[in-house]
RNA sequence: GGGAUCUUAGCUCAGCUGGGAGAGCAUCUGCCUUACAAGCAGAGGGUCACAGGUUCGAGCCCUGUAGGUCCCACCA
């Protein structure tokens, strides 16, 4: 029934025909299945201007676990994936490319334009999706939508059109970012700040009333033109006096007045600030507070506007000279220092940004952030790890208006329309309008929406909400969110408050929360560093399976991953040591008949194996649904590796070398049961490679991803043989102790006396002899009641209930052995005191639960008996 | 300035509701034992950042200090 492994694992070979194999078969697809429950996943759209990242494999692999998982447990599953969202670098991606070919976005105009960008963005989106198949992802990509596709359309178009009619939309003047060469508003996210060298200029501003002068200083003087006031503190006795009287701005000439705000620092400079409201967001807020006239100064490609002809034309920076030298001229300048500060930069083309205030869509927060945070407080959706959901509450807290419009091409339009004639504007799902006043064709509103707005309905448009459908029926609540903690403020709240206004339900239940992954140095993997790892190389080199295990290992949710090729490498062993070990056991399958085996022919050793992984199976079902794959993915490495390879088929192999043993039926039973066991749960981590070895161990099932998950039977737990396995390995632990110290090489094989005086553990030694020899390099092995026949200078070992006993004859160095037995000694009285002195404090006994009382007792009296031992010993050499 | 988070072995990190400090890598020793040298067996190595507090008991809870990282705001 078995074929055998190749000889060598080779990831490379088997993981593209997997998949392929997987995409035939139809494994991924979803269907409404009433009879099911559903579990569903959101996926963060990758960008699809740039090459797969970490990032992406990190998110992929984590929401596959969970699909895989989910999946074989009966779940009806399903991803709802995207290729891309149409974010600012997206369309500046397109332009460039299109420049290449010496094509400007306006000479096309939009239609075209869009045009061309959807064929960029096909081939693009499709390079990305075959580069995450590449890592297992076992999604139905046939599902997937395009933000901009038709559905996502209607769905942006009804979002924007319902909350314009509840008010929730407006439209109004606001400072925004703008860059100047891209001369659209930038989002506050975009904006990069960096240290930049410049200087405080020290200004003079007279009183109207001649009474006096105010000093202050600025780091932009050109912005002058555009005063409306001067700030101090209302509690600044400094300038008390002062408020409410007016200034004479230099060079302009006009009256300003002195007004009080708390937005002042009286210890800053001279706590003195000049206020442009046209051309600083915080002056902006000043001059709303205090009624101010907004003068803007600047063009929109921050070139000094007609109003001032002194200066019209010229850029602020040359601006910046001309006005600085007529101030001087003036007498208005005092001083100039040297100052560093942070500059907002585009973070496209690195241009100063200039505040500028303009007229832009905004979405009004405080109605729609209430409930969402109510939400999360009423654990309607949970955050892992929870405390992610200060982040997301402290967000929600401070939050201020949204500025939904950019000045971009691609994008969902904005279905608002303008008439030229009458100013008359209408906000509708239609492609035109016509106007209700004067009946002219209206002009839609060439912005374009943020992106973050339509990926804020992802969990339910492309469920085809607001059509009513089935799928949006059947899977929507989602189930889990997976994404970074650096989306939480643009993206998970967006569509939290976003599912609750529009849908009335929390988008999903569960928000997932993975850190970054860093390179070996800490830092943030990013292209200018070049330190980014390709996740394609890594796989070219060591298998998609040795790239997600090393994904989940090591590493808490939430917290940031340094990326190391060792660990990678130590993971791919891992998978070897799978391969390797399914292998042996399978060329010892090809004659075994699994049918008559029943749990009663099993042996202390088999019943032991079968125990553990029985536990295994409910511990690591119970981390997965905690989502702790890091503990299960744990777990699953050390049984594997140490108890399952490293134990018990060492243990098994005499058994399986020799046919006449009766109990060799059952061994090969348990190996093969033991081995699928493993495989299955180890199926979300390693896809491929259990994959292939499950296909090639049965044919009852056609791939382990559509196989059952293993489950937790109460006729597979042994307690008591569980037990005695784990003093075998004690004793035998320290036997190859004493034999490494010694320094015996295993082919000198040595006679070993188990000396106990309780039946019990007799038995358990009678039972495991073979053991030894096999795992203790024991020729002959003597379990009896007394000392009878063991010479005086054997080594001896101490382990609970038993004195173990090697006769090296000229081997043992007596000085050694003493030194040995008295480190014994001297860790076993360690332990003793220790216990001891919780027991003696009467207030331990007196508030500790029972149990834990009793097993320190329990714990006293065998760390007693075994120094009795010990200190036998010691007398008898000494 | 506001918020979050981290500090555990040489390195990278686990450590679940408080109850005798763990892994991988690296180092050292011995083994090519017929699945695996991408392996096997063994060893060394930690005042759990520091100082207080709560508790019978603290790596874990509370307060403070120092240092690192991240997010937000940003000083005219």
């Amino acid at each position: 029934m078995s074929k055998e492994l190749e000889k060598n694992y080779n990831p490379q070979e088997i993981e593209g025909r997997l998949y392929e194999k997987w995409l035939n078969k139809k494994y991924f697809h979803a269907e409404v299945n009433r009879s099911k429950k559903p579990f569903t996943i959101v996926m963060p759209p990758p960008n699809i201007t740039g090459q797969l990242h970490m990032g992406h494999a990190l998110d992929n692999t984590l929401q596959d676990i969970l699909i895989r998982f989910k999946r074989m447990q009966g779940y009806e599953t399903l991803w709802l994936p995207g290729t891309d969202h149409a974010s600012i670098a997206t369309e500046a991606k397109i332009v460039e490319a299109m420049r290449k070919e010496g094509v400007t976005k306006e000479d096309l105009g939009r239609e075209k334009f869009l045009e061309r960008a959807w064929e960029w963005k096909k081939q693009y989106g499709g390079r990305i999706v075959s580069q995450l198949k590449k890592i297992g992802s076992s999604c139905d990509w046939d599902r997937e939508r395009f933000t901009m596709d038709e559905g996502c359309n209607k769905a942006v178009k009804e979002v924007f059109v319902n909350l314009y009619n509840k008010n929730l939309i407006y439209r109004g003047e606001r400072i925004i970012n703008w860059c100047p060469k891209c001369l659209t508003s930038i989002s506050d996210a975009e904006v990069e700040f960096e240290e930049q060298a410049g200087h405080f200029w020290h200004l003079r501003y007279p009183l109207s009333d001649g009474s006096g002068y105010i000093n202050l200083a600025t780091t932009r003087p050109e912005t002058l033109l555009g005063d409306t006031a001067v700030a101090v503190n209302p509690k600044d006795e400094r300038y008390k006096d002062m408020v409410g009287k007016t200034l004479i701005l230099p060079i302009v000439h006009r009256e300003i007045p002195i007004v009080a705000d708390d937005y002042v620092e009286m210890d800053f400079g001279t706590g003195v600030v000049k206020i442009t409201p046209a051309h600083d967001p915080n002056d902006f807020e000043v001059g709303l507070r205090h009624n101010l006239p907004v003068i803007n100064v600047m063009t929109e490609d921050a070139k000094i506007t007609e109003d001032y002809p002194k200066y019209a034309g010229m850029d602020r920076y040359e601006a910046r000279k001309a006005i600085v030298a007529d101030l001087e001229a003036e007498g208005a300048l005092v001083k100039i220092e040297d100052y560093t500060h942070n500059v907002g930069t585009c973070y496209r083309c690195n241009t100063t940004v200039e505040p500028r205030v303009s007229k832009q869509w905004f979405v009004k927060m405080k109605p729609l952030a209430g409930p969402a945070i109510d939400a999360v407080k009423k654990e309607d959706t949970k955050f892992v790890p929870t405390h992610f959901e200060k982040t997301y509450f402290h967000w929600l807290e401070n939050i201020r208006d949204w500025c939904i419009s950019r000045q971009l091409w691609w994008g969902h339009q904005i279905p608002a329309f303008y008439c030229d004639d009458c100013n008359e504007m209408v906000v509708t799902k239609d492609e035109t309008a016509v106007c209700p006043k004067c009946g002219k064709t209206m002009r839609q509103d060439p912005d374009t929406l943020d992106t973050w707005f339509s990926s804020a309905l992802w969990p339910f448009s492309t469920l085809g909400w607001p059509d009513k459908t089935e799928e949006m029926d059947y899977f929507y609540p989602t189930n889990v969110l997976v994404t970074g903690y650096d989306i939480i403020p643009f993206w998970v709240m967006r569509m939290m408050f976003s599912g609750l206004e529009h849908t009335n339900r929390v988008p999903f239940d569960t928000v997932l929360i993975h850190g970054l992954v860093r390179d070996s140095q800490g830092r943030k993997m990013s292209k200018s560093l070049g330190n980014g790892i390709d996740p394609l190389e890594v796989i070219d080199k060591y298998g998609a399976d040795a790239l997600r295990f090393t994904l989940v290992t090591g590493n808490a949710p939430g917290n940031d991953m340094r990326f190391y090729w060792e660990r990678i490498e130590a993971n791919r062993n891992f998978a070897n040591k799978v391969w390797n070990a399914s292998r042996f056991m399978m060329m010892n399958f090809e004659k075994a008949d699994f049918e008559n085996v029943s749990l009663e022919d099993l042996t202390q050793a088999d019943k032991w194996i079968l125990s553990k992984v029985n536990t295994l199976a409910k511990d690591v079902t119970a981390n997965m649904e905690k989502y702790d794959l890091g503990v299960a993915v744990a777990k699953l490495y050390d049984f594997i590796w140490e108890e399952f390879c490293d134990w018990y088929i060492e243990m098994v192999k005499p058994r399986l070398y020799n046919d006449e043993d009766t109990t060799k039926a059952a061994a090969l039973w348990t190996l093969r049961t033991v081995l699928i066991q493993s495989l299955k749960l180890l199926h979300p981590y390693m896809p491929f490679i259990t994959e292939e070895i499950f296909c090639n161990l049965q044919d009852a099932e056609e791939s382990i991803m559509v196989s059952k998950w293993p489950e937790y039977k109460e006729e597979w737990n042994f307690v008591k043989d569980e037990a005695a396995v784990e003093a075998i390995k004690a004793a035998v632990r320290e036997i190859r102790n004493v034999r490494a110290e010694l320094n015996v090489v295993p082919s000198k094989k040595t006679k070993v006396f188990v000396v106990s005086e309780n039946e019990e553990v007799m038995k358990i030694f009678e039972d495991g002899k073979v053991f030894f020899g096999t795992l203790g390099s024991a020729s002959e092995v003597l379990v009896q009641r007394d000392k009878d026949g063991i010479e005086k200078d054997a080594v001896s070992a101490v382990i609970e209930n038993a004195v173990i006993y090697i006769p090296f004859a000229e081997l043992v160095d007596i000085e050694k052995e003493l030194e040995r037995l008295q480190k014994e000694e001297t860790r076993l009285q360690g332990e003793i005191k220790r216990a001891q002195g919780m027991l003696s404090n009467e207030k331990f006994v007196a508030k500790a639960p029972e149990a834990k009382i009793e097993e320190e007792k329990a714990k006293v009296e065998k760390y007693t008996k075994m120094l009795e031992q010990v200190k036998e010993r010691l007398s008898q050499l000494q």
